[in-house]
This record gives structure tokens, sequence and C-alpha cells, in this order.
DNA sequence: ACCATCCATTTAATGGATTTCCTATTGACA
DNA sequence: TGTCAATAGGAAATCCATTAAATGGATGGT
């Protein structure tokens, strides 16, 4: 009989438990503060009209009226698309996000910007899609920059900098300094001394951090030569053909540290192909400890990463700076470096 | 001195300009169907008054009047967090979800309904935050497939059951059966005769139809032995076990095809424990194609599951039911399969 | 000269919920 | 009996853009 056939709103169940639509509403967000009351009775017709309707909230109109989409989103600047999510910082910092947010009842939105687009985010940051926005990004544009400095929302970076905050904005980074101190340190210890490092592209925040860490231990012990230092590319390719030549040298090293574990892994295969046992005539570290790590032989001695935590912390501030105009980034605990001891080092 | 606190709104782009809001939206939409036109002369009156405001429309505000959000939701099902996004299958999907739905400029939202959890998704469908939805599930409830099929918005699987559209859902999977059917003529015509098969869980629809394919065509050839077969669980660790245990069988077979990549690789360090050369003593081989699957000594043989293929059509069957009323689903080409022979078999 | 079109734009209704500001009732107390 | 505060809820404004329908001037045909 009262059937309808479009979805219900507000207003019907309003006229179905014969109250004002300001009830319904106040019902449905559990409101009681300020001159708000609503009684139990009222509260209990209103509930019996919305199951009778099956009535849900329009999405649209709340985000309307409140100003606030509830949604968060991952802008993912100048990744090739082959390897968008499959890389594992990616699809890491993603889950920890996603897990947080879902937490809180908020959503993620993806928003891939690959690299070569001319797709400004400048409609998409102004359009109020998006309550705040994490941003995800090897190599930033000074434009881009310029862009998210006008944002009218918060905006975090993740892994963004090689300092904690020089462009104004939160940045939840790995720490990459402080990690390669670690391994560098741990590497000392275990009594090598020519110690290599074969890094990623100085033009990413990690890349530069993680050399830099090395670097300055190596050069408080007295220990600092440039030409143990070779750049790579990230990849295990990189990896091999830099270890190739770290091998070839006059002296060649007795400990290799690279960037990052793919790099690490080629470096093994090179050791391998020359001959050479790992960790008894090279040792080999690397750094993030993805899955593979435990995989190869001899498992790979690295520095943890956490991307999840990582993505966790990212979410964690960009919310707390979308709802709570008090909150401060910096309150936040420091991520966690250690070091994962296997058998390649 | 115009200066506003607010953002700017479409009505002040109307008031600067001399011009009605409707012409506004005109303007910003490019409208020019039915009976309504735009001079240019106003048209670039209207596009100075935006430039000038540093207007740009509300998503709020369109979605509510438009009934139409310009964002599709992936459901991720029971996954458990751990391995949300790093699952291979997982990460590989929204890629293709999202580079296609990029393209179309719509937005891809991810909500993840982890194991155990018992929030349920119906809010979620009848609230309009979403055109549509992708779900991808191991392992659907009954409740969750009513709510899907009461859902306002077109739903579309991925890799979501045996066959082609059993609950009446269009599904992209990757059709386990041809390729497991292909596979296992592949090692056929390479002379094998007992080709033993270790299988995902039943549970899932791929582990299903690849084991399918593999035992419909070993009878067909009259090969057909139960005592071949192994259940493994999709991980490495699995698939060693399995392994081990065809190999102590009296009569062991000569090709192992296993019904994922992981599990093949625990197969082959299995058989290297046993002193067996690959592919000389016994040939293994996979499905997906995933990354280390070219990395692992020897390099596996495998089928292609085409991950990101797959994302990018559900993508377009989920975006065409949203916006064109008249789509068939089925008038898509099927996903490709094809053998990648690499060493291993 | 008159009606019919076409053109360019405006007016006003609409989508669905939130929130501010009111009003009406009841009870307490002097 | 009159006043004040507390309680419960209603009326209406608001958020911002889209779109159907109306308007009024110019043009064309007969």
């Amino acid at each position: 009989m009262g059937e309808l056939k479009r979805r219900p709103t507000s207003v019907d169940v309003a006229r179905l438990a014969g109250v004002a639509q300001s009830t319904v509403s106040y019902v449905i967000n559990n409101r009681t503060d300020g001159n708000v009351r609503v009684s139990e009775e009222t509260r209990q017709r209103v509930i019996k009209a919305i199951t009778e309707l099956g009535y849900y909230p329009s999405a649209a109109g709340r985000n309307l009226r409140a100003q606030r989409t509830h949604t968060i989103a991952l802008i993912m600047f100048n990744y090739t698309l082959e390897n968008l999510i499959a890389e594992p910082f990616l699809s890491g910092v993603m889950s920890g996000l996603v897990e947080y947010l879902s937490e809180q009842e908020y959503y993620l939105l993806i928003l891939p910007v690959p690299k070569g687009t001319d797709r400004s985010i400048e409609p998409f940051l102004h359009s109020n899609r998006a309550d705040g926005v994490v941003i995800s990004d090897p190599a930033l544009s000074a434009e881009a920059v310029a862009m998210l400095q006008a944002a009218p929302v918060p905006v975090v970076f993740v892994d963004g900098q090689v300092c904690d905050d020089p462009l104004g904005f939160p940045n939840v980074n790995g720490r990459g300094h402080v990690g390669s101190r670690l391994m560098t340190e741990y590497l000392l210890a275990k009594g090598h001394r020519r110690i290599a490092h074969i890094g990623g592209t100085l033009a990413t925040p990690s890349g530069h951090s993680r050399q830099a860490g090395y670097i300055q231990v190596m050069q408080e012990r007295g220990l600092y030569n440039p030409a143990l230092i070779v750049e790579g590319d990230w990849f295990k390719g990189g990896g091999y053909k830099a270890a190739e030549q770290l091998f070839n040298l006059p002296e060649p090293p007795s400990a290799i540290y690279a960037a990052n574990d793919q790099m690490a892994i080629g470096a093994i295969e090179a050791a391998h192909a020359h001959g050479l046992r790992v960790p008894e005539d090279i040792a080999i570290a690397g750094y993030d400890d993805i899955q593979v790590a435990t995989d190869v032989a001899p498992p790979l001695t690295t520095v943890r990463f956490p991307f999840r935590m990582i993505g966790r912390q990212a979410g964690e501030i960009v919310f707390k700076l979308a709802t709570d105009a008090s909150f401060k980034p910096a309150s936040l605990p420091p991520i966690p470096v250690e070091i994962i001891e296997r058998a390649s080092a």
C-alpha cells in the first residue's frame, strides 16, 4: 500500500513516523548535544519507520550539508601503471591506510597520476571530494607542491622528503637515515671495514637518506671511500651490475650494503656468478624486508621498513587533521627502525 | 575588494559574470544539447569569472543533484589485513581497475570487509556512495549474496565463481578451467604420462576450476588417477609438503602441475631437497605467472593469469553498466589465456 | 502584418540531509 | 496565580549544482 517507487528519504520516514524531518536526523545521528533531545518513545517510532521503509541515509545529501565526505584520497604521483600497486611499498602503505581509515569509518579513494600525465590534481583538491589527501611521490614537481600548498584540505606525505618537514607538510617517512646508520654500524660490529654501498637513485628521498646514513657512519670511523659507492636503480638488475663493478675493484669490499632488498638480491646473484659464497666470502645486506627477502638463499639480512605502519600513521595524521582542529602531528611516536638478522651477513 | 572568505560557488561566479547560475553550469559542463546554448561571448565572460574567483565545482553538490558519484567501490571480502593488498591477485586487479576507471574520470573507493568483521555492507550499498561495486571474495556467504542481489547499483565479481554467471552477477574470471586444460595438454605433449596435480583449496573458485580442467583432460586421455592429486593451501609450504608426498609414492610422477606458482616454487624446493633435478628428473609447472616466477631457479613454466586485465575488464563492465542502460556485459571479449614456457618443464 | 521558429538566457524546482532558531508544553517554586 | 527553566520537538534555512520549463527578442515565411 504505502509502496514507494523511489528510494525512501528522511522525509518519507518522518511522514510515516509522524515526526519532523529534523527528528529523523537526530535519531540516526544519535544526537543529544545542545538542546537537542528525543524521547525514547519517539526514537522507537522513528526506528520502526526506518526499518519498515528500508531507509538508508544518502551519502550525497550528507556530504553536501555536513561539508564532510568521510573520505581520504591517496594520490599516487609519477608511478608507471605497470608497477602501480604491485610495488611493495605502495601496497603496504595502502593496506595500512585502508586498515586505519576503515576503523574510523572513513573510506579510501585512489587517485593515480601516472608519469607523463598532464592531468592536474588541482580540480580534485578543490572539489572537496575528500577530507584530506595522502601523497606518495618519488619526485614531486614544483607546480605540484604549489598546488598542494594551496589545497583546502590537509595534506600528508608518505616517505616524501629527506628531512621531517621541509615543505610544511607532515611527512611519515621510514627514517632511512637512522636505519642506514644502524645497518652500517651492524656490519662494522661484525668486523667488516671495507663496506660498499649500492645506492638507490638519489632523486628519491629514500635513496638520499639511506645513502647519507651510510656515508655519515663511514666518515665518523674514518673509513669513508667514495670508490665503494655505486649508484643502482632500485631493481635487481641494477644491483647485479653494481655488485659486479664492486667485485672487479682492485680491492673488493668484504661487505655490501644495498639500499633495498631487490638490489641486494641482485648482488647475491652476482656473487654466486662470481663464485663467491654469501656470507663467507662476501656479506650482503639490504633494506626494506620485503616478502621475498626470506625466500632467497641465503635469507637476507636487512632493515625493516614497516610499510603498513607508515600507512597507518599517515592515515592517523590526515584523519585527525581533518576531524580535530587542535591536533598536532608531532604528537605521534616515530616509526620504529630495526635490523632483521638473517644469514646473508 | 570582492574578496570572499568562503569557497566560491557557482552563484558567485554567476554574479561576477552577470549571468544566471544555470548559465555557469552550462558552461562548465559544455552543454549544447536540447535547447541549451551559450554564446561564445558569454562563455568567455563566465570562464573569466571562474578563473578570477578560483572556482571549482563542488563534488557534493554535483553528486546530490546528478545522483551520480563518479565513483566505483572495490569491496574486498574476507581478506585478512596482513595480506590485504600485497597479495598479487588483488593488487593486480586494483591496478587494472584504477587504470581503467581513471581513464573514464571515475574514482576507485576501497572498502575492506576483513574476515570476522560483522560490519555489514548493506548501508554502504544503499547509501549511493558509489555508482557500482566490484566484489573480490574468496568465499562469499549467503547473506552477503542476498545483500548484493538487493543492491541498487550494478555489481561485478572478479574471479567470483566457478562458472560464468551462476548468481546472476557478471563475473570476470581467469578461466582457470581453460588454462588448466592447456597446461595439462602441454605437459602431455612433452611426453609426460604420470602428471600429478597439487590443488589449491577447493573452497575457492580458482582452486575448483583449475583442478577440474586438469581432471577433465586426464580423463579424456584415460590417464586419470586420483592418487596423483594432492590438495595444497596456495602457499609455498603447502606445495613443499604436497610434493614430498608425491615423491614418496610407489610410482612417483614425472611432472607436477601446481594450481599456483607459490606452490610450484615450494615443489621445486622439495625436489631439490630430494636430490631431484628440475626439469630433468621432474617437470614442474605453476599457474598465475607472478613476478617471482621468473626469479626462481629454474624459471617457472606457468599459465599467465592476467590480473591487471581482469581488473580492467571488471572496471569496464561495472562502469558501462552504471552509465549506459543498454550495455550487455556479454559483449566483451574473453580474457586471453596462455602458457608461458620457461625452463622448469 | 501576423504567426512560427530559433536563439540565448533566465527562473525556479529539485536532490537529501543537517542545523539553527523557535514554539509549545510541563513542572517547580514563590 | 504568575514566572522561570527545562524538555521535546517543529519550521525553515542551508549546503551547491543540475535541469526542465519559461521568457523575450530576433528572424523568416507567407
